[in-house]
DNA sequence: ATGAAAGCGCTAACAG
DNA sequence: CTGTTAGCGCTTTCAT
């Protein structure tokens, strides 16, 4: 059905190699007289020529495309730095492969190594687990690639990610500033570093203004079913703690299911409970506009991430080997009250 | 870094041949004996062998990926389409890139383009255009691709949408038996069949209600700035017709804009209008409890879309040309009030 | 039971 | 200015 190069060769009586050079634009540097490159030029398009990218890839050894690994697409805060990722693909020639973890640990493995089989020429990961070797292998193959949201602080990588504890801290401290006392954290996932960190900034919030760390109020559910897990554990929380006046949440999913679940057993919820969380979700705030919002930078993690890939992989082709000197990048989160 | 068949075969002293046959998991089917193919497995695993897919696809005329346009991965709507996809090609051996059109015509040009010249096995596309060469061009290069979500009635082509009419309807209906007699829509891309034949719903509801449909009521803006927009027009609209007691939105977007809107200008915001829209949205409901949603059935369309795909280009894999079997699939909603 | 060789469609060093 | 040739890594027909 398509053409290739060597159809149009055969057809014009020239060699693939004429026929290559001024196709792939590089005519003029090559020498090829003008008269031949308009003909070359007018036949591809009469025969419909398209390139066949998976040859020249194979070829040239750079296939212009990225592979991104998240937990999962359809949540809206990896949406979105999934768009900012692609748009900056897309400017500089590449396309990207996306897959969703699901947060599984063995299907992350899995789709790092399809990808790589695909020859992808980076990776964008949201890596899920705690230590990971198959990391320390791409480092060691020095296979391009760059972390965000989630890294391995004691390894020497790219990444891009936010001011998890400070962002927690200034989020929390305006709940407290409020005449919140008694605040409960809801969070997920602990073992994760930046689940740490925001409650690091938590804590710290709380001891600044004189307040006991109550291990109670510390909730962390299951995200796999957290819908579920959730009003079980609110409902415990809140018969053996009624005097509970504020929320920390660590992701806006657990703002949004707890903020449901007291609207649904709770009357002037707003004026009842301080919130706070991380990442902004479109209507949580209408809903409750006493929440207090660190948000996210999306645009630039995803712009940022894919940028700094790029140009490692660019780099790379170049053979310029600028030797482990990775770039980490800690983006700050806006405030919204 | 990365050995190849090649290595391996030299290393061994066996041919490439041999190799190949009994790595692509063919040494049964090919007398390869048994000590051999043990040998072979194990000098690959100790080598780190990896295949190389890109050398493999280019050979065997297919990619395993599927290409995937949407106007936009950060909607929510087109994410957990975007999601299902995912894990059905996953499930089936498949990748897919994933493509952002930005509802722009050109833009979806280029990307089909580019796609296909990266050769996927075929493409997913909810379209932008409303009539569309470069569909057709698809459809006699029999190149397998699957519409969702829009689609052309008088191509023969896959599709995948789902009952817009009927869906608009009985939200409307559930509207007007809570009382409410004057009922706006608040629409975008009335271009798009999908959109006319949910403005027929909201029409036909009204009028079987007896309720005469006034074109003041019906308001259409642009996606592209909704935000600002929304505003302007909203406030002008209750101005002009401070007795609109309902609303219709073609989309869970211009939803939670004007509920949004709603709840900064106006008190008893659930009281005083009645609500409809297409498409769930987690924290409308919550919202507004007396929303009407006619709630997309996303993992089926995305699931639904991926499978047509994938048995199409396994059939013309096979070489059974099912000629213009084309299927197309109308899927309903759910109605939750 | 294994291998030689051509081919997928493109690039690029080298020749003339 | 243009062509020859080898090669990217894998598959597959046809020999042996």
């Amino acid at each position: 059905m398509g053409c290739s190069l060597k159809d149009i060769a055969e057809d014009l009586k020239l060699s693939k190699t004429t026929v290559s050079w001024v196709l792939s634009g590089n005519g003029n540097r090559r020498n090829i007289s003008i008269e031949t490159q308009e003909l070359v030029k007018k036949r591809a398009r009469e025969m419909n020529y398209e390139p066949n990218l998976l040859a020249k890839s194979l070829s040239k050894g750079i296939t212009h495309t990225l592979g991104l690994i998240i937990p999962s697409i359809s949540d809206l805060f990896y949406a979105q730095i999934a768009k900012a990722i692609e748009l900056e693909a897309w400017k500089n020639n590449f396309s990207v492969i996306f897959c969703s973890s699901e947060s599984d640990p063995q299907k992350e493995f899995d789709l790092i190594r399809m990808l790589k089989q695909k020859q992808v020429d980076g990776l964008i990961i949201a890596p899920t687990k705690k230590n990971d070797n198959q990391i320390k292998q791409l480092i060691v193959e020095k296979y391009p690639f760059v972390l965000f949201d989630r890294y391995y602080p004691n390894l020497n990588t790219n990444y891009v990610i936010i001011n998890n504890e400070e962002s927690a801290y200034n989020v929390v401290k305006r709940v407290i500033a409020e005449g919140r006392r008694k605040i409960a954290i809801i969070t997920t996932n602990s073992y994760l570093l930046l689940m740490k960190m925001r409650y690091n900034g938590y804590k710290k919030a709380l001891e600044e203004a004189g307040i006991k760390v109550d291990e109670n109020l510390l909730i962390e559910v299951n995200v796999t079913d957290y819908e579920n897990e959730l009003n079980k554990v609110l409902y415990e929380l809140l018969s053996h703690y009624p005097d509970i006046d504020g929320f920390f949440f660590t992701t806006h999913i657990l703002a949004i299911e707890t903020i449901k679940y007291l609207y649904k057993h709770f009357d002037n919820v707003t004026k009842r409970f301080g919130f706070a969380c991380m990442h902004e979700e479109p209507l949580l705030h209408v809903l409750a506009p006493n929440l207090k919002i660190a948000r996210m930078p999306v645009q630039e993690i995803g712009q940022m991430a894919a940028s700094i890939l790029i140009e490692e992989i660019t780099m790379k082709q170049e053979g310029i080997i600028k030797e482990s000197e990775k770039v980490g990048i800690v983006l700050k989160s806006t405030i919204i009250e």
